[in-house]
DNA sequence: TAAAAATACTCCATAGGTATTTTAT
DNA sequence: ATAAAATACCTATGGAGTATTTTTA
């Protein structure tokens, strides 16, 4: 059985008229009346009363009819899908982002702007360390993440940069360095202070960028304490146990009991978008394009 | 798009290898591939990722493969259930009786008999009027009828006897032909009784056959009073206003205060099934025969 | 080099067309 | 007498087969 032979049998249920159906169909009488012949052979059922010119549907065929229409808008909404799927309209999209990642206004304006233009996709987003992050793309368990860290130890992975973004150095208001706020630091001075640093199993991927970038300096940062989550670390700042150094945007978070003073030359940490290199769906390749049209807007609009 | 394509799509994305795919479909490789690449034309979406030998199927053609599968399933079971339907296995059958017939013990066991040898079939039972019950069934609205008159004024309907049924007297406890209880009557005899009859319009169809054996037997029933159910119609012998004739299966039912006496030459009442003359389902002509077989056993039961 | 998919082409099965007959109104 | 379905037969599209090339592991 064919579908040709549900599409016929349709035509000649609904039209109740060999010589009408064959018309509606594009096609001759007799060769209609065949494939009706050979469906009810099929299926050793006759779906069909022929009293002579009058042909109507059996309670067979009524029965019948039901289940090929059925079947028919089935396979038309299986086309559709897919289309749309393929288009990335349609499906399911998971993202996944760091702590620090979230906290940049970048961040949920791409994901607002993939929700406002992809309203029949499915848009799942969830909060984890890089490194969990990165494994759950390769394993495809999620589709893109937002991250601090580069994707080079992941071989499947791939990544754009959307910002550099300027880091800032968080100072407790009694120390001596938070004595000139407003002007800005060189990294080399912070060379003897006691570091608060994030924990790097379940990090966002800065921490490493803040060692690289203190070893170009010309010193190893001596860290006082390691913590789970950034805000933590600017807590233990305003608590006065040490310094800092943050990416731009927390500053906003904890703005009490804490100085914060920018590096010249500037330090800065990159926003990653990272996606799996031979990613096909449509949809991923949408994301990363609006991403990276958003991320330049918002870097002129800064300029 | 034809079956065709899903089918062999299903083949290629399970077997993840063309040659493999075609052999288990019985066709050479060569056409396998040109109906996948043109069922990926005609979508408009590559469903397989070929990397050389390999071919797997993307992220398009993971979520095809799940629709493909069920549209696949879902004409299985069209297939199967039109033809079951077809064998009178499955399907819907809509069974009317009235009163008098459902008092009768081969009503229910026909019933029983039947649902317990279609299994899947949906059995629907209602209780009307017999006027009520044919209109139904020329209506389509039922697919048969157990009902004690004769099908002659509806032109589409057929009926078979099942069993001719005595009737008996019914009289109150004292009235003087109450007194020779176990002996027989003749019809004739309650030339002068007063009768309680059964309203034409809500009955059975055993008023009719009553008042043409009272006709034949030479005098008009006189009525007394007239009720909707045959249950009432003893009550009131009970209470002593008048003599009834009822169907045999009717005396169990109110057998204190009311005296029953069989009629020689008997008088009897069938009981019908009636259905449609042209009526194609299968599970129609299974249930006549069903209950002509149910009917002769129970008559050669009791002789 | 072997094994598999793609390409090129050929063939034939059958869907569909044409002509005619049958049937019922 | 007409209109429609069925039957018979023919045509030709396209699905499937054969031969070959391309590709990659």
């Amino acid at each position: 059985m064919e579908l040709r032979h549900l599409r016929y049998f349709v035509a000649v249920a609904e039209e109740e008229h060999m010589t009408r159906a064959a018309a509606r169909l594009s096609i001759q009488q007799p060769p209609l009346s065949q494939q009706i012949k050979a469906l009810e052979q099929e299926l050793g059922v006759i779906l069909f009363t022929r009293l002579g010119k009058r042909i109507a549907l059996n309670a067979a065929g009524k029965l019948f009819l039901s289940e090929a229409r059925e079947i028919l808008n089935r396979v038309d909404e299986a086309q559709q899908r897919v289309r749309r799927f393929d288009l990335g309209e349609e499906g399911r999209m998971r993202v996944g982002y760091t702590s620090s990642a979230s906290l940049h206004e970048l961040t949920p304006a791409i994901i607002r702007a993939f929700r406002a233009t992809h309203p029949l996709m499915s848009l799942e987003i969830e909060e984890g360390a890089a490194h969990d992050l990165l494994c759950a793309l390769e394993e495809e368990r999620i589709d893109a993440a937002f991250v601090r860290s580069p994707v080079t130890h992941y071989a499947t992975l791939e990544s754009i940069e959307l910002i550099q973004e300027r880091m800032v150095a968080a100072l407790p208001m009694q120390h001596p360095l938070a004595v000139r706020a407003g002007e800005s630091l060189r990294l080399s001075e912070l060379r003897d202070e006691p570091f608060i640093l994030y924990r790097q199993v379940n990090g966002s991927g800065i921490k490493e960028r803040l060692v690289e970038l203190c070893r170009a300096a010309g010193f190893e940062p001596r860290a006082v304490q390691e913590v789970h989550r950034m805000i933590a670390a600017l807590q233990l700042v305003a608590a006065g146990l040490g310094i800092s150094v943050v990416p731009q945007s927390l500053a906003s978070i904890q703005p009490k009991s804490v100085v914060y003073r920018a590096f010249e030359p500037p330090a800065t940490v990159p926003l990653n978008l990272a996606y799996r290199r031979h990613a096909d769906a449509q949809a991923v390749k949408r994301f990363v394009s609006l991403s990276r049209a958003l991320s330049t807007s918002f870097v002129q609009a800064q300029a």
